[in-house]
DNA sequence: CTCCTAGTTTATAATAATTCTAAAGTAAAA
DNA sequence: TTTTACTTTAGAATTATTATAAACTAGGAG
């Protein structure tokens, strides 16, 4: 993705196109694969790829400024730390305990054949399917 | 369950049958149903139920060491609090995010069909079906 | 191009959930 | 009953996150 690009995808979501902005959203979306990450972890990285600094309080804004736009997701992990998701599609994870790490699974992956449900008054948003793994 | 059983199952988990643990233990085991909730919600039920007070510590260390023992789990919500569950067995949830609840959902009401291989070196620990809810 | 304004960044303080600590208390073995 | 190891407790410490308020900046108005 071009710095032209990430411009339009930032505007296009209403976020002015900061040199912040920019430089974070350089960093997770000129990817070829999906990344997942948590604040301290995108810190850590950031600090060692860029020359740069970013206040911790400005990585939790853009963060959040991303996910609340829909360019970023957050995946439901047992934990203190909250982890986000280039991927944005409907999709499923893996989850290795041993190292923190997450990867993703392909909705087309996983079929269900039952699900019960929804209760009284309620509808079904949508469905996580989380693998836990063990060595 | 009778308190004499409350006592065989610590004692069986190598639990000192203390005062704090028993009325814990009877508070969240004499259920008929499942029950789910966090450190912060069962604090403030104790409270309520019970003339004793408890140490928020004490809560803390008896809900680690019940879910250290197997005899509560720990289930994945999004989200800053820990949620637990007295259900132990394998088993899914609906999850409703207007109300921050959580309902059990029998292992055998979820079919899954097809499902991807764990990734090299490692294997599947287990698989956990998480249903948002909405209105 | 320059000024203005609203949106942004930043360092730091505040909050929230949880864990740690060390002293006082208690269960149960000796 | 005495001893010892395990527990409880209040409060401090830690960790992740959010709020605050002052300094900064992008982008429009003139």
């Amino acid at each position: 993705m071009k710095k032209i690009d990430i411009f339009k995808k930032l505007r296009s979501s209403g976020l002015r196109p900061t040199k912040q902005r920019v430089e974070i959203a350089k960093f997770l979306f000129e990817r070829d694969k999906t990344f997942h990450f948590t604040i301290e972890s995108l810190d850590k990285l950031l600090a060692k790829k860029t020359t740069s600094r970013f206040a911790l309080a400005t990585i939790y804004n853009t963060v959040h400024a991303f996910k609340k736009a829909g360019h970023l997701s957050e995946v439901d992990v047992r934990g203190k730390k909250t982890y986000f998701d280039t991927n944005i599609s409907n999709h499923h994870h893996f989850y290795d305990n041993e190292t923190s790490e997450l990867i993703d699974i392909d909705a087309s992956e996983v079929v269900i054949q039952k699900i019960p449900k929804a209760p009284n008054g309620k509808k079904i948003k949508n469905v996580e399917v989380f693998i836990n793994l063990k060595n």
